[in-house]
RNA sequence: GGCGCUAUCGUCUAAUGGUUAGGACGAAUGGUUUUCAGCCAUUAAAUCAGGGUUCGAUUCCCUGUAGCGCUACCA
């Protein structure tokens, strides 16, 4: 099992659904990682053999999503400076579509070879003896009706398929008896009996092949040496080592990966909420977080360090160190990782993130100094799970806020108390020049006219930060207060302390 | 139904033929404090079950159970 390859190449080989499934990124990672560390290649195929799935833009947006995250690809396709797709590798076409010549050719040789054969029974037939198959609680598979035909009969029929302008498909014939080995790098050996194994339809009627067919033919020709990809794929191995076998060709190796899961342990899926990477991205969640997150999903390092940059994860990755049981995608724990790689981003990179965010809500962030927007993120930043959320969150600094008076009275007072509190404080904003109004010296200002009133903090601080917010929860008076000022200036600061009073009064 | 895979705290996982079964998220409690977040400290929380092998098994083997995957002219 221990291969020496020339060249390690791998590949990522979606279909053109027109979003990158959180799986499918994961297994996209596994690959890129497995190639970047080995000094190999990553391919990119795009596997359109199912005409009924294509969605138009899909490739330009599985590349834009990918380029965003730092997945290039070597081979297959990328995006140009216009943002156009275009095609590159010596080994194309990549578009299956493409290949159909190449699928038709080798199918053809298998039905030369006995390793494959046409049959024309149609859906009534097929429908019917699986119907059949199920009532008697046997496996439903095809009952190789037509792999009994004798050539003379294939003429015939052949001819007879043509005359009515019908197209027969060609069916791998699995061996009678004996078992075909599975090597996996990650599950280890699995043995199939062929007795079990279905004689799956490779080329469809409509000239296209199956899966089966055309992820062989490919992965021969551009000579992939590691296929990586998701754990629902095993049960088809078999069949295609067979038809590697049956086209003499080495066989790559196979390294599946397992599942990701939903909370109810059911297959990751649309139902229950997001699995769309570019939802994650339009909801504030890093690149740096989701690709961390999901590299840990089937595979750890085997030791405690749990943040890794894409560089690092490039280092230290490992086939062998993916493991066998399927994982839970727990949104928690990425909320986490987002909110710590939120919080170590440099400021005018985070600020640029969250600009959408607050033109969302429709804040004009143009007509606002850059200095105040960092300021206000700097308030924020700590406390944010996703950018998504800084808009809702700081929305006072744009627009008074409003809010219940009920809201101006701390826990250990009332509400004349707060009434009190906050015309004292007009009085003491009033008369504090304008150059005491940065955070620190705000702080210390502010404390010395608690101090030398007798007051409490809380009456005092409680009363000004909410009218100054309007909200139950948020950062700190001075913070507050010094950014407020950068913006808005004194005056508004004065004005929301006035309103306070005025709701009290 | 058949075939296959998997099985350690709620979740992601580490470890070992002998450990107080470790870490992280989440939860809870306390501290800091004007609120929230953060930070610090603390706590609760797991080897699916039953048989073997063995001086000793969570680890190796078998069986069972459960979960999941596959079982298309989808990928």
């Amino acid at each position: 099992m221990a291969h020496t390859h020339p060249e390690i190449r791998t590949r990522f080989a979606p279909s053109p659904t027109g979003f990158v499934h959180i799986g499918s990124l994961r297994t996209a990672l596994f690959a890129f990682l497995f190639a970047r560390k080995n000094s190999g290649k990553l391919i990119l195929r795009i596997e359109d053999t199912d005409q009924n799935r294509f969605v138009e833009g899909a490739v330009e947006n599985l590349l834009k999503v990918m380029q965003h995250l730092g997945i290039n690809f070597d081979e297959g396709f990328y995006l140009d400076d216009q943002g156009k797709v275009q095609e590159k590798g010596e080994k194309g076409p990549y578009l299956q579509s493409q290949r159909l010549e190449l699928y038709k050719k080798y199918a053809l040789e298998l039905v030369e070879k006995g390793s494959a054969y046409y049959c024309f029974c149609d859906e009534q037939r097929l429908e019917e003896v699986r119907k059949e198959q199920i009532a008697l609680k046997k496996p439903p598979m095809y009952d190789r009706l037509c792999r009994k035909l004798t050539p003379e009969e294939v003429r015939e029929k052949l001819n007879e398929a043509k005359a009515q302008g019908k197209n027969p498909v060609i069916r791998q014939a699995i061996p009678e008896g004996g078992s075909t080995l599975v090597p996996d790098l990650v599950y280890g050996e699995m043995t199939y009996e062929h007795r079990i194994l279905d004689d799956q339809v490779i080329l469809k009627s409509d000239g296209f092949p199956t899966y089966h067919l055309a992820v062989v033919v490919d992965d021969h020709f551009m000579e992939i040496s590691h296929v990586i990809r998701g754990e629902e794929w095993i049960p088809s191995t078999p069949k295609h080592i067979l038809l590697y076998q049956a086209l003499g060709w080495a066989p790559p190796e196979f390294a599946h990966v397992p599942l990701i899961l939903n909370p109810d342990k059911s297959k990751l899926s649309k139902r229950q909420g997001d699995v769309a990477v570019e939802d994650f991205l339009s909801k504030g969640y890093l690149k740096e977080a989701l690709i961390n997150f999901v590299a840990f999903l089937g595979w750890n390092p085997k030791t405690d360090q749990e943040i890794f940059s894409l560089q690092e994860l490039i280092e230290q990755f490992d086939l062998k160190k993916i493991n066998k049981s399927a994982a839970i995608f727990d949104l928690a724990k990425l909320d986490w990782l987002n909110s710590l790689y939120i919080r170590n981003k440099p400021l005018r990179e985070t600020v640029a993130l969250a600009l959408p965010f607050w033109e969302l809500l429709g804040i004009n962030t143009e007509s606002y100094p850059k200095e105040y927007l960092s300021e206000i993120l700097t308030l924020e930043k700590d406390r944010l799970k996703k950018l998504s959320e800084i808009g809702e969150r700081t929305k006072y600094f744009f627009a008074q806020p409003e809010y219940e008076k009920e809201l101006l009275i701390w826990k250990k007072a009332d509400a004349n108390d707060a009434s009190h509190k906050l015309q004292k404080l007009y009085e003491f904003f009033t008369n504090l020049p304008e150059g005491r109004f940065q955070k620190t010296s705000l702080e210390e200002e502010l404390k010395k006219f608690i101090g030398q009133n007798g007051f409490d903090n809380g009456s005092v601080l409680w009363p000004l930060r909410t009218c100054l917010t309007g909200m139950a929860a948020s950062p700190g008076p001075f913070e507050v207060a010094a950014t407020l000022f950068i913006g808005l200036g004194k005056t508004e600061i004065l004005k929301r302390i006035k309103i306070g009073i005025d709701k009290l009064a």
